[in-house]
DNA sequence: CAGTGAGCGAGCTTCCGCTTGACTT
């Protein structure tokens, strides 16, 4: 065993560091935090200055005693954490926990896996550095103060096993507040006028600096153009540059990924993370832009053999830093600046060309460009026309990598413009009003909520795609497709002389795999701002960052900061427990037109539903609310139409057959089958007749038919199927998998208790919609 | 896998931030 027992956070690093040490250093990870608050109440006593009481995380007992081992052995322990308050704590925790001593601990830092970092860290050791490692206590147990507070006020007056806290609240309380800035937004149509022109021959695309907004006033404006000349009456040229992006951090990773490669955060979080352990890339979870010297020297090699001296620009991207950033990393970039690509799967082949380009062209020199502005008249009208030109005379960083942006706006190509003279006449080919929507402001995405918190401060880079699922998880926000619908627009087009018109149909509103709210997450939102405006502020976590930072500096007592901040969070809490209503989001529609007593929706049990009947009535009378359908938004008329279903069509062999719609779309239910009504087919559980729902059961029987392999005499219930991943045992409503190796048809009885029981063994593998 | 929705009360849920596995479909 070594003298020298060096512990880091991850065990990939560790493998790198061990290489760059020698035979005197044993280099072993922490595999991030090794002790947290204990579970339930008593982990925090208040009236004992917030003490907490830590334990060992379950599944790092094994690690701590390996690592008691390990530390007993050495003669000097090296906690090399990250450099930043998690870094710090989880120091403070080994320390704790391995029984070190001052003597025999250093704390080192550094913020790049090179050998020459690493070697000068430990030429300066220091001591954890207990202010710091406050700071995060104060962290943990704020966090934790305000989740386990909230939550049960949900519970109560809301519904069970809700969730709140201080970032995933925030994240949901972005999706809502432009979900209502979307429901309040009106469209206003205008005409856009486009001339299409030709200087000596060529032709130049202007847009009218005026919009219309009527009709009317665009078909004047067309015809008034008709006998019109149209001049050149300024060209100004002025040159540009343009310089590239940071090298990448997780979030503008994330974002990148997101519109160039359609990946999900955890998507790109999980192919990061094996580029990561195969040591192509830096370290994936950072807030910094930084570079080592050895990147840079590298990067500028690259380019230079590659394209050329004239396109090096060596910098250091230190400018803007996020709020909150802590920079215990490099940015992300190529472990090798050299390797142009990487062997792997497809998508981690992808991800990387995006890491090595970005991080290559950051270190390029700035596009030079010249933009050209012409101004052309109407000689019948006060308006006039912009042709806008571009040319780049150096492409520089543009050789490799543009970033993408999340703008949906008509933004137009910009090519070079014809030589243009003031006084020039134009020949005008044609000019085009096309009747334009002003659109409402663009759902999130993932990677776009990501930023929006990453600039308020809110969640570090290790948590970015974990809080998108939770608020998922929780059904406070689904990713969904919106489909859009069709709308006609006008279009108005002088050619010659004479204005013609037409209307042309667009679809409007399509967006893809964007964050929606659902009822219940705007109720708990709404509850949440109402009753807890401290936490739901947008600066609340920046704010007590700050107070963390004064912590960390040794300016303030830690403990006095969790009692400034409790006092009146309790009071809050107990008093909102107390005193507030239960929230439903109950909306009253109206009155149902023959049993004339109220229809409301609100969210019921399982859900949001309809009500025939308000709190008087005796009788009440229920209905889900539809998928698409919104607490919010649905109308009297709709909601009437969902006590339509269950629909009884009649009677077919003496059994009922009924139609509806469940959790799964429209269907036909008949002797306990159920039949899916297909999407795009013209049966519709409101219009379908008993004739139309015999024929498909008959169907569904024939094909159940076709599929049943063996029926079972000892127990009817069992039966052996052919199904979409081949053949599998069915027992009640258990499915059991039937192996490859063997012949379905040859399965007796107590073969077939066997497979049943070794799947009863089997963990229940974890459902997505399920809590885990 | 499709039918529920009162109120009662058992016993449960819940946070954020560090890290990687070992599980199937």
């Amino acid at each position: 065993m070594s003298k020298n027992l060096v512990i880091v956070e991850s065990p990939a690093k560790a493998k790198t560091i061990e290489g760059y040490l020698g035979k005197d250093f044993t280099v072993k990870s922490s595999y991030g935090h090794i002790r947290d608050l204990a579970k339930g109440n008593g982990s925090i006593d208040i009236d004992k200055g917030f003490e907490p009481n830590y334990i060992i995380s379950e599944d790092k007992k094994q690690l701590v005693k390996d690592l008691q081992k390990a530390a007993k052995k050495a003669e000097v322990v090296w906690l090399a954490t990250d450099e930043d308050r998690e870094g710090e704590a989880i120091s403070w925790h080994l320390y704790e926990t391995l029984n070190l001593t001052e003597e025999n601990t250093r704390r080192i830092v550094f913020s790049e896996i090179t050998k020459s970092a690493i070697l000068k860290s430990i030429e300066h050791p220091r001591k954890v550095d207990i202010d710091l490692v406050n700071a995060q206590q104060a962290r943990r147990i704020l966090d934790r103060l305000v989740g386990f507070d909230l939550s049960p006020v949900l519970w109560k007056k809301i519904k069970p096993g809700l969730s709140a806290g201080r970032v995933q609240s925030v994240a949901v309380r972005i999706i809502v507040d432009r979900e209502r800035e979307i429901m309040a937004f009106n469209s206003e149509a205008a005409f856009r006028v486009v001339g299409e022109f030709k200087a000596s021959g060529l032709p130049v695309k202007a847009v009218l600096n005026k919009r219309f907004k009527s009709e009317e006033e665009a078909r004047l404006f067309l015809e008034e153009s008709a006998q019109a000349t149209h001049a050149v009456t300024s060209v100004e040229t002025k040159p540009a540059s343009r310089k590239p992006a940071a090298p990448f951090t997780t979030s503008t990773l994330q974002q990148e990924a997101s519109r160039k490669l359609g990946f999900s955060v955890l998507k790109t979080m999980r192919v990061a993370q094996t580029l990561y352990e195969a040591g192509h890339i830096t370290y994936m979870r950072t807030d910094s832009t930084n570079l080592s010297d050895l990147a840079l020297e590298h990067a500028e090699n690259v380019i230079g053999e590659l394209y050329g001296t004239q396109y090096q620009e060596r910098r250091q991207y230190t400018g803007k830093k996020a709020k909150g950033a802590q920079e215990a990393h490099e940015a992300i970039r190529p472990s090798v600046m050299a390797n142009k690509d990487v062997p792997g799967e497809r998508d981690a082949v992808r991800l990387y060309d995006l890491i090595w380009k970005r991080t290559v062209a950051s270190q390029m020199a700035n596009a030079k460009l010249q933009n050209t502005t012409a101004i052309i008249n109407v000689s019948a009208r006060p308006e006039v026309f912009t042709a806008k030109g571009q040319v780049i005379e150096f492409d520089g960083f543009l050789k490799l990598y543009l970033e993408g942006n999340d703008d949906e706006g008509e933004e137009q190509d910009k090519d070079r413009l014809p030589a243009m003279a003031v006084d020039q006449l134009m020949d005008r080919d044609r000019i085009v009003a096309t009747e334009r929507f002003s659109k409402h402001p663009p759902r999130y995405t993932e990677a776009s909520l990501v930023k929006n918190l990453e600039e308020l401060g809110i969640g570090r880079p290790s948590t970015y795609a974990p809080t998108i699922s939770t608020v998922q998880n929780r059904g406070y926000v689904e990713k969904k497709d919106h489909d859009g619908t069709p709308r006609d627009y006008r279009v108005l087009e002088l050619e010659k002389t004479t204005v013609s018109d037409r209307t042309d149909t667009e679809n409007t509103g399509v967006e893809r795999s964007k964050l929606f709210p659902t009822d219940i997450g705007m109720v708990v939102n709404d509850f949440l701002v109402k009753h807890f405006e401290q936490i739901m502020d947008f600066n609340f976590t920046a704010d007590v960052e700050a107070k963390f930072d004064i912590i960390a500096q040794g300016q303030l007592d830690w403990r006095q900061m969790l009692k400034d901040f409790y006092q009146g969070f309790k009071l809050n809490v107990t008093d909102t427990q107390e005193n507030a209503e239960r929230a439903s989001g109950e909306r009253v529609l109206g009155d149902h037109p023959e049993k004339g007593k109220t229809i409301l929706v609100r969210i019921g049990r399982y859900g949001p539903i309809a009500q025939i009947g308000g709190a008087d009535d005796e009788e009440k009378e229920f209905a889900s609310l539809l998928p698409d359908q919104k607490l919010e938004t649905i109308t009297l008329e709709e909601a009437i139409d969902l006590f339509k279903l269950p629909r009884k069509l009649g009677e077919f062999e003496d059994k009922v057959v009924v139609a509806a719609i469940g959790r799964f779309g429209p269907y036909v239910r008949y002797d306990g089958k159920f039949v899916s009504l297909k999407k795009d087919s013209d049966d519709d559980p409101y219009t379908i007749t008993l004739e139309r729902a015999i024929e498909l059961v008959k169907a569904k029987i024939e094909a159940d038919a076709k599929a049943l392999i063996k029926v079972f005499e000892e127990d009817d219930t069992v039966r052996i199927l052919e199904g979409r991943y081949g053949p599998y045992i069915k027992a009640g409503k258990k499915n059991v998998t039937i192996p490859k190796t063997e012949d379905a048809q040859a399965i007796d009885w107590a073969r077939a208790q066997e497979l049943i029981e070794e799947h009863a063994k089997k963990p229940p593998r974890a459902r997505g919609r399920k809590k885990s």
